[in-house]
DNA sequence: CAACGCATTGCAACCGATTGCAAGTCCGAT
DNA sequence: ATCGGACTTGCAATCGGTTGCAATGCGTTG
């Protein structure tokens, strides 16, 4: 059915390396052959057999991309600069959709049937054994949006959530808040548990302020909503650091149900800053992550690995910073 | 490096054939000599290579996906359905990310390069003609969200484009809108001219109508919000039909920007019915798209061309209907 | 006990490419 | 005219599996 080398090397006269040849880079042709073969191959629409090559070169340009993150509207932009930052170097991106697994051992059976010359874990809720099975397996990985360690078992590209966690609280008290609350992702993700910590380390330090938290159930508009109205029926917090954009517009969506208006009422901070908080009916402040460069970093950090596979584990950390928006008081 | 059939025949003390098929459904082997070659491959972690396999039967199980849409918040629901679809069934999701690209060759020849088992191109905005392309290269393609017609080239899942266009144009005059305008997506996207004809088509049955129409640059928040604001500027319509719930958002934010009160001041209907819309701050009357049955069927119907290839060409369109929120005045 | 039939097994060719090696070609230099 | 060296080229083995075919072994039947 489809045309081969065999077909080509046939036409142009040629034998079946002579082709291989023209169709390598660095390889030794001449000029005379290259063009018969590339005269045949055009003639008869030959293109290569990526899959049948990788046999012999053990090199797929596949690149496994692993996510749980279906929800939050941030991972679109997440996909679509993995996927051009892929394809720019000419890396080919085989999708995971974890759903709800949470352990690993599928997704690395999958990736290895498939040969990937390196896989990708884009999650900030999965723990660092997650993507230590990748590793372990033989698969070359890089965790981003990972949790961040000074002595990491695998490539980890993201942010100090930790840190993340005391901006937020010292900008609440910056801005007089006293009685501040924690609304975080889900209680088992590690973003929500390090920037919890942070969170409160801070809030420590400064035995004036007052503290409650709670975990929404996943990183998503309905969970934020969800759990802020249920803070509203109680006795709730004068502001509030929202572990993540989407958490915050849920958030902001109770509020407004129950005529509050935020910035004004209720802080809220959040964290990403994604496209959607730049919205005017949003106006969120939070905390920029800059994903641009996670995921160009990520992606560098892939090519550097498939370059050299025992490469020593790194840790890149990207400073975040805040933007200041309509959703919590002016410092005071 | 990684382990293969050989080791784990050498190990088993059979032949390789033995090996390949105990791990083939349906191939003559004993119980004795399988629990062996069961035995061994766990031993030594083995699992087969999918890419070696398909050399020789010819299926990879790698299904291209294809898409230009990276920045309209339903593609996120779109993939999360697609990604899921596909490993239920045991396919494996290859993504091609158009960023800008309209030409189909590029992708057709990396899909062909990596011997996929079918395309999904999943676009309203892209026509016919590139779905076809893939058909003429002899990979089996669906043609997700695109344009409906009598007699499809290819494989067609989605919606009458046209007919939401006349449903959006009879919903606006029903409520009394006389001056009412067409806010599109991008010029040339199959889907903003569909709908805009079958718009035009039930305007022109009523000459009591006045209409205007124009074409942001995008399905994206932004450019329906700047298109918006320019329209504001001039001499706005009563009601409006924006051609994507994203539009439809970025336009209600140039609303909002003017002090005016959609359903009140301003009609606007969208379509598609994302999530957001639902939002208590969107509240968006918009006509229903049912992306799941879409997707659902369209990975049914990959499955069936796996099964025979050269099935004739269908289209599946799926109804539409009406969503009432809070963006269109009651009906008279 | 021999012959038969069937399930199981291994051999070897093949899928579409790459690559080390040896043979062949071409050229200029002596 | 001869030689040496640098390029080219094709052969054949190989990558990790699959599969048609023939051989083997087994139990059963007459």
């Amino acid at each position: 059915m489809a045309v081969t080398l065999k077909d080509v090397a046939a036409l142009a006269g040629v034998s079946r390396s002579a082709v291989s040849r023209t169709f390598t880079e660095g390889a030794s042709v001449s000029a005379k052959t290259r063009s018969k073969v590339e005269k045949a191959a055009k003639e008869l629409g030959y293109s290569p057999n990526a899959l049948a090559s990788s046999l012999t070169t053990g090199r797929t340009k596949l690149i496994g991309l692993i996510s749980n993150n279906f929800h939050n509207p941030i991972f679109l932009e997440v996909f679509d600069q993995f996927t051009r930052a892929l394809q720019e170097r000419g890396l080919r991106p085989l999708i995971v959709n974890l759903t709800d697994e949470t352990e690993p051992a599928n997704s690395v059976r999958m990736l290895r049937q498939y040969s990937v010359d390196a896989a990708i874990v884009a999650s900030s809720t999965l723990p660092p054994s997650f993507a230590k099975a990748f590793h372990d397996a033989g698969v070359p990985v890089v965790h981003t949006f990972g949790r961040s360690a000074t002595s990491p078992e695998v490539h980890v590209v993201g942010i100090d959530n930790v840190e993340c966690g005391r901006m937020a609280a010292r900008e609440l008290r910056a801005r007089g808040y006293k009685r501040i609350g924690y609304l975080g992702g889900p209680k088992d993700a590690t973003s929500a548990m390090d920037r919890f910590r942070g969170f409160m380390e801070e809030v420590e330090r400064h035995p004036v302020l007052e503290v409650s938290h709670s975990f929404a159930g996943a990183y998503s508009f309905e969970a934020g909503r969800e759990e802020m109205l249920r803070l509203l029926k109680d006795d709730p917090a004068e502001g509030y650091f929202c572990g993540d954009d989407i958490l915050s517009i849920g958030a902001l969506s109770a509020l407004s149900d129950h005529g509050l208006k935020p910035g004004k009422d209720v802080g809220i901070i959040g964290l990403n800053d994604m496209e959607m908080s730049r919205w005017e009916s949003v106006n969120l402040t939070t905390i920029h992550q800059p994903i641009k460069q996670i995921i160009t970093s990520s992606v560098d950090l892939v090519e550097e690995m498939l370059k050299d596979p025992q490469r020593y584990p790194e840790a890149r950390i990207f400073p975040c910073r805040l933007i200041e928006r309509g959703t919590l008081r002016p410092r005071l």
